[in-house]
DNA sequence: CTCAAAAGTGAACATTGTTCATTTTTCTTC
DNA sequence: GAAGAAAAATGAACAATGTTCACTTTTGAG
């Protein structure tokens, strides 16, 4: 008759951070409200609490599994091409994808902060670092003469200027630009940046 | 004997801001905390309350003082260079070194969200718009026969990934390129996607 | 069966955004 | 200058929400 208390605290854990999900999905970061999540969840307050230091600690639970979702989705295109350039392409197109088609997962991944004094913990470092490995790939076979320390900073610099160009077309605060004519601007970035 | 209504309800106006703006370079976003601002600027909550709907109203004044403060730097560098791409690198350069030196300053200007149904005011877009045109001129002088479409659609995208680039210099959860490096990332691509 | 450990509870507390009835100051009119 | 209206300023009170913790219930081991 073991077996039950982990079995217990695995599916409250597992309970509690859906809820979570479903709730930046419905309303962003801002939606995640304890209480709502606990009862959502079925459980009470104390509970989230066993399993969640803070709500800090949920939320960097719930872009944990946002980051996994956007790697698999990578890791799923990645296979479909063999060219690099076109790969990169690819890789660049479905980030904007995952972003337009999930945007309070995404927006909350990259502007949650963490209260000052509290590091970021390197497990979650990794994970994102982990993303940049689907662009290193190509780069390299692009210019396989180039020094490593070279490729990670051209990697980053890649990243970051897709990142942008999902960022300001996400942003309210800006005019976005939309639909088709994004992808092209996309894809005039990539090549211009490893062709 | 008049105008003393106008000229306190400038000044509160005026302190209230002054010590909103202190408290986000001090804490960042998180540091707005109204009676915190109102005993700063030597006034009481409800003081705080008519002048600035809201925290939100508040923040986005905030936002307004660090964009012009953006554009007011730009213009300065603007001057200093005749050649186009050359003027782009130093705008690009300049735009990171505000996001260094006034890392929550910046921080806030980007990451504070108007809560869902609430959108962000014209002028505030105007003033965001506004920031794109010192990058315009210069791609226009570059390639004088390309569509206005084009042009606005090359700018967006050229500021977006140096956005891009700065923002993910300053996550924690990336481990960014730092100094130098990171200038010489910023040097290419700018070069690449105007060159 | 008994007791310790783990899971779960929810009242209570602290912080903080917001409102509004009230007071104080300034302006206008006579 | 006096009186009343309008504006500025106040701060107590309310509501929402993150967090804690003493307590109860359930599970596991001997």
């Amino acid at each position: 008759m073991a077996g039950v208390q982990k079995a217990k605290s695995e599916e409250t854990h597992r309970r509690v951070l859906e809820a979570a999900i479903a709730a930046v999905e419905a309303g962003g970061m801002e939606a995640v409200n304890i209480r709502k999540i606990a009862a959502d969840a079925g459980y009470s307050v104390g509970s989230v609490y066993k399993h969640f230091e803070d709500q800090d600690a949920l939320l960097l639970a719930v872009n944990s599994v946002t980051l996994g979702r956007i790697k698999e989705l990578m890791a799923s295109k990645v296979e479909t091409v063999d060219e690099p350039l076109a790969r990169l392409k690819v890789l660049a197109l479905a980030y904007l994808g995952f972003a337009r088609d999930n945007r309070n997962l995404w927006m909350t991944l990259f502007s949650h902060q963490l209260p000052e004094g509290k590091a970021v913990p390197e497990w979650h470092i990794q994970e994102n670092i982990a993303l940049l490995g689907f662009i290193a790939a190509p780069l390299r076979e692009l210019d396989p003469t180039m020094q490593d320390e070279d490729l990670a900073a051209r990697t980053r610099t890649a990243f970051a200027a897709v990142h942008g160009l999902v960022t300001i077309s996400l942003e309210a605060r800006f005019v976005g630009l939309s639909g088709e004519k994004l992808e092209e601007e996309m894809n005039f970035l990539v090549e211009r940046l490893a062709g």
